[in-house]
This record gives structure tokens, sequence and C-alpha cells, in this order.
DNA sequence: CATGAATGAGTCTTCATTCAT
DNA sequence: AATGAATGAAGACTCATTCAT
């Protein structure tokens, strides 16, 4: 499965990028920083000395800190976030999966992994979305889109043989989400030990189809 | 229904207070800007003028900044929520639901009715949960604590009826908190203007029946 | 005469404010620097060390740099000049100078006591006009509208009794002007030693006086 | 009339120069640059991207930004200033003026040519100058040797004849600079449009003409 | 010669905190 | 109790200068 490597995607990310050595420590120590801390509590002083660079070299590539700030996270939104969701996508009609528990196992388990293989990114944006409703306005249309184009086509299609009730995309989507981040979330904040991912997908699975059942 | 006052309790504990009016004022407006622009772009000198007084005040009583974060907060963990908790329980006991279903409709509408009556204090602690992971375990542990403690019982009780599946508490507790929260956060981080919670307590109890059931 | 004492409006207009005494040596401190090393070699730090105060007690009251460069020079256009020309003019009026002769010592020999008194000020001014010379229009502007409105009739006056050429009221201001700033800036930029105030004023109206003969 | 072409003399003084095409950027750059903001204004980073050079080759030639300034303006002192001015006098010298107005018309129209083609290397100058009283010092110093050794022998000529008013060098040339000046100046500052020499000169002409009469 | 990444001292500015009045 | 001027330790950011390639 490819998804599993997600975090290879910014790794790769940095390696087509033309930055140098030391600009892609500062990349990688401001983003274990910004998990960490948070974003404010982070100094420039404290990236540079982390990153092992002098702070010039900090601002060299990067005009101003929040620049930093979106060179971690734009790349995520308009690169990793897609780029993953092509592949999910992808994935799920090469797949052709024969029944809505295996195509909702599959998705379980991938946004699973994808979840805790980007924790720290993806405590980034929760830092940021909390902090800034902007970012979650942002993130909300885009995945709005997602649904509507993405999903709610591939719902359609379970609604007809019977084996998913008969609720708009949106509220369903709303369900499923709100469940694998339950079990997603804590794990990234508390960065709690690594669980086991199939048997958490076999339980929410268990639930949601229940849950989604006519 | 006592519990979608909950904000009063905040008020009340402001009045039960020996603070003077101005130190009150100085704990209001740190709500708001708390909220509003979270704790670290927050400064000292926008809580003084917000609430009207000297920055010599706003130290007069809270020796620092991070004192009067904990003014807010601390009586919200130590008194608000298990007081509103306790009020929780007590509703539970004395109403004696006759059926799951009456008992998970109060429990939801009661729950949505608490996060929406208390956006500030809410976003507030995300913010806090996320920036630092601390506070995050004393929730989770206090949490888990009313959950084996006062929920249990309750649950073991339909289960015994044959309502309620016979999965950990824990686990269920998960899915009904994950499924309020994915209705209730949004609308806390986004500033979403009010939405129809009857509905939405409709809509959540259906799903959450079905995917409880034995 | 009043005029001679012009430095004063400054000490007055700092009385007058209601800044404090550090506050006041703040722009006392950053009028000496500005004028010896000019603004972008004057450090708010230097500022800070030669006036005694901290670093942040110089920008408790002015939010940049910038504006305590403002705190100086405004008033100085928008009071000490107004102000300075407006006593000039009345005392034009009231003395009511029997010949050109008169008027011209008058105001060459008061103009040269004010650019002396006023050093540093002017220092700091012409160092900004030849920085930018958005600065250098805003005064060409006010100046050509003391001109037109408050010298041309005076002129006029003489041209009518034959004293004083019939040209332009521009060309003759600019002939006086430059001829009195010729004595008057090196004096400002080289820090020379005071010099014979009333000697120069008799040679510099020999010279206008002649040419500026009809 | 070979003055006008002055500009040419930095130019030609760069050919002449070791310079590789590269260093001769950087100070073309560099001359374009003080002059629009000023020396403390211009970063090494905007005269290499101006320059079409890496910052690296700004350093090449130059050990320090201060260095860059002097390869501009020491030429412009130590050659380039006496070079106009030997060739001033030459010019002086050989045309045989038949009387005052003729040297003054040719010296009032030469300079103001001079001035407004060299308006960049001018503002640089004057910048300089009343930012840093040293250089106005050893310009003073030049230009005083200027005066009695090659203009108050001149001037004696035409004081003998009757032309000239009988005041010593240094009175008579301070008037026709500061006329001079009052007209080249504001345009310099100011970057005017072009004006009209030829009148400007018979007006600073007539004028002087009349002042400095017996 | 040329490059441009890297440096680190220094600059302007903010802000939590103190204290004399 | 209340004020607000004062503080100084950071913080973000700039820039002249160096040096390995």
């Amino acid at each position: 499965m490819a998804l599993n490597n997600v975090e290879s995607l910014f790794a790769a990310s940095l390696q087509d990028s033309d930055l140098s050595a030391k600009q892609k420590a500062v990349l990688r120590a401001s983003l274990t920083l910004f998990a960490d801390k948070g974003y404010d509590r982070t100094s420039t002083a404290d990236i540079a000395r982390l990153a092992g660079v002098s702070e010039g070299t900090v601002y060299k590539r990067f005009k101003t800190k929040r620049d930093i700030f979106e060179a971690i996270t734009t790349p995520f939104v308009d690169q990793v976030l897609p780029t993953a969701a092509g592949e999910f996508f992808k994935e799920i009609s090469t797949a052709g999966f024969p029944d809505f528990r295996s195509l909702l196992t599959f998705a379980v388990h991938d946004r699973i992994v994808f979840g805790l293989a980007n924790r720290r990114e993806l405590k980034i944006f929760v830092q940021e979305i909390v902090a800034d409703p902007q970012m979650f306005n942002a993130l909300a249309a885009r995945a709005s889109q997602l649904f509507t184009k993405g999903l709610a086509p591939l719902f359609k299609q379970f609604q007809d043989t019977g084996e998913l009730v008969q609720w708009d995309a949106i509220r369903i989507g709303r369900y499923i989400i709100s469940t694998v981040l339950g079990y997603v979330l804590p794990s990234v904040i508390a960065r709690t030990p690594e669980q086991n991912v199939d048997q958490a997908t076999q339980e929410i699975v268990e639930f949601l189809l229940k849950g989604l059942h006519p």
C-alpha cells in the first residue's frame, strides 16, 4: 500500500526542492519545534540552534518566520493532502471494492496510518486551525469539495446496493471522520506510543458499519 | 434544565470570588481575548485596554500572565467541569431514563448545549491542550475517572437490558464523544452561527443508537 | 527681538507636552544624535544610552524610531517654522520699515540668528531633505505659499518706491535665501564656531542691496 | 565646450581602471543607488542585484561597502573635480575673456551644466557632507585652495579694471557659489525636470553683476 | 574570477513585569 | 487599591562580510 509512507512525501518534497542541506535542516527543525511547542512559542533562535545553523541562515531563504510555517504547511495542503487524496481515490477506483465493508476498512486503515505517519504536521495544523479560524475555513472548503466530488458518487453506489444508509454524503462523512479523528488525534496530541492500528481499524469499522447501515 | 446556563457558573465563580470589579473585568477581558486570538497572541496590554484598567491593575492580583490563564481555566477544570458533570449525573440518576435512547438523547443534547454555551472556554481549552499536552493528560485522566466511575455502571444497566452493545465503557464513550465533538468543535472553532441543536441531536442519536446496538 | 530665542520654542513645546522627563530626555538625545550622526546611523540603543533610559522607555511613547523623528521635525514644520514666520511677518508689519535696506537688514539678521539658533534641527532637516526628496517637496510647497502670500506684497511695496528691482518675488526670494544659506549652512554642517553675525549681516545686505537694485 | 560631458570623466575613469566589466557594473549600480536612496539605505545586496552580479563579486575587489563609496567619490574629489577645475581654468586662461560679464557668464553657465550633468554624484556628495562633516572640511580646504590660488588673481584683474568690487576673493566666491547652488541644488535633490539653463544663466549673471559691481 | 550560501553582530520592536506615586 | 511610567530581556529580522566550491 502506497500511503503508509506518506511522511516520505515531505522528505521527497525536501529532496526535490532546491534547498541546501542547511535550509532543509531549518525546515526539519521548524517542523519539530512547531509541533512540540507551537508556532508562537518557537523562536527563530530555537530553530537555528536545533538546525545547527546561524540565525542569518534561517532568514536567507525564508523572509519571515511565517514563511517557514507556510513552507511546511503549504505543501501539505497543496500537495500532500491532494496527492494523498489522489492516491486514495485512485486506490479505491482501481481496487474495485466488492462491498462497503472492504471500502470502509481500507479507508479507515489508510487514514489512521496517514494521520499517525504525519503526527507532527497534523499537530501543527490543528494548532493553527484553533488559533486562526481562517485556515479552518480554507481546509473546510477544500474538504467539502473532495467530499461532494469524490465521495458522494462512491457512497451512492453502496446506497444503491442497500449497504449504506440514505443520508447525505456530508453527514455520513462527518461521522466517519469524527470517529477516525477520535482515535488519531489523542495519539497525535499526547504523543501516545504506537497502538495496534489493525485492531483499532476493525473496531472502528465494526461500529461504523452498524451505525451507517440502512 | 440547569446545564445550559453553565456559563453562569463562571459568572457565579466571579461573584463568589473576592475579586474587585476591575479584577473581574480583567478576567472577562482575558477570556474574550484568549479565545479570540489565543494566549500567546494576547498581550497584557491588550487585556488592560479591553478591561478598561491600567496595566498595573492587571498585575495587582495576578502575579503573572499565566496566573490569569489559570484563574480562568483552573476553576473550569476543578469546579465548572465537575460541577457540570455532577449536575449531569444527578440529572441522569434522578431522571431515571426508561431506555437508552432517552438517556442518549438527553446526554447528547445536554453536551451540545453545554459546549455551545461555553464556546470561548472550550476554545481556550482546545488551544492549550494542543499547545501543551500536559493539560491533555490531566483532562484525559479526569475524564477516564468520570468514565469508569460514573458511566460504566450506567452503561452496564443498558447492556443488561440488551439495548447497548457489550463493548467496554471507554470504547463506547469514545465513539459518543467523538461524534458529539465532531458536531460541536467546528462551530466553536469557526464561529459558525447557531444551528438547529434539536435536529442535530436527533441525527446524532439516530446514528449512535444503531452503531451501539448489540 | 523675539526671534533670537527660537530654540526655546522647541524647549517650550517640550514643556507644554505631556511627556515625562524621561520621554523629553529621549527627544533631546534623539535631536543631538540625529544631528550629529544622522538618522540612519543613530540606533535606538544609542538614544536610550544618551537619554539615560531603557530602550523600552524609548518605545513607550514613540511606536517607531520614525515617530521620534517626526516628533522632532513635525513641530518644526507645523509650528516652529510658521510660528517663526508669523512672528517674522508680524514684526515686519508692526515695525513699518522705512526703506528696503531696513527690511532686508532685519530679515537677513533674523534668519541668520534663527538658523544658527536651530543648527541641529536644521541639520536634521537638510539630511532628510537630501535623503528623501518627498520632504523637500513638502517644504518647497509650504515655502512657496509663504512667498506668494506673504512676501510678494511686501516686495511690491518697495518695487513701487523704486528701491527694488522689478523681478518676480520667487526670483528675488531665491537670491536672498541662497545668499543667507550660503552663510548659515556651512556653519550648521561643519560646527563652525560662532561668527560675527552683525558683520555678516552688513556684508550680505550690502551685496543684496546692490544686486536687487533696479 | 569640453565641460558639459564631465560625466564621461567618470566613465573614462572606469575604462582606464583595471576593473572587470562586473566590477564596473558594481560601481555604476552603487552610484545609482547611493544617489537614489542614500548610502545607508542601500544594501550590498541591492547593489549586487542591480549590477547583476553575485554578492561575492561585490566584495572581490572592494573589501568593504565603504570602499565602494570611496571608489566613487575619491576619483571625483581627487581627479574629476581638479580635472574639471583644470579644464575650467584652462578654458578661462585661453579664452581670454574681454570683460567680467563674459567670464561670469561662462563660469556660471559652465558650473550649472557641470552640476546638472553630475546630479547623482553631487547628490551623493551632499548627502555625505551633511552626514559627516569631515568630508565637508576636506572639500572646503580644497575649494579654498583653488580659490586663493586660481580665482583670486583672476578677480584681481577685473578689480583693477573697475568691473569688480574690491572685496576679498572668498567673499566674492561665496556669493557666486551660493547663487549658482541655489539654482542647481533644488534640481539635483528633487529630480526636477530639465530647465532652461541659458535663461537661468542670464538671470543669475544679471543679478551677480549688479551685486558685485563696485 | 565568480558564485551564493553562510555567518553573527546588530537593529528595531514587543511585552511581561515592577514600582514609585 | 489603582495607576502608568519604566524596565530589560527577548524576539523577529537585516546586512556587511567571509569562504568553500
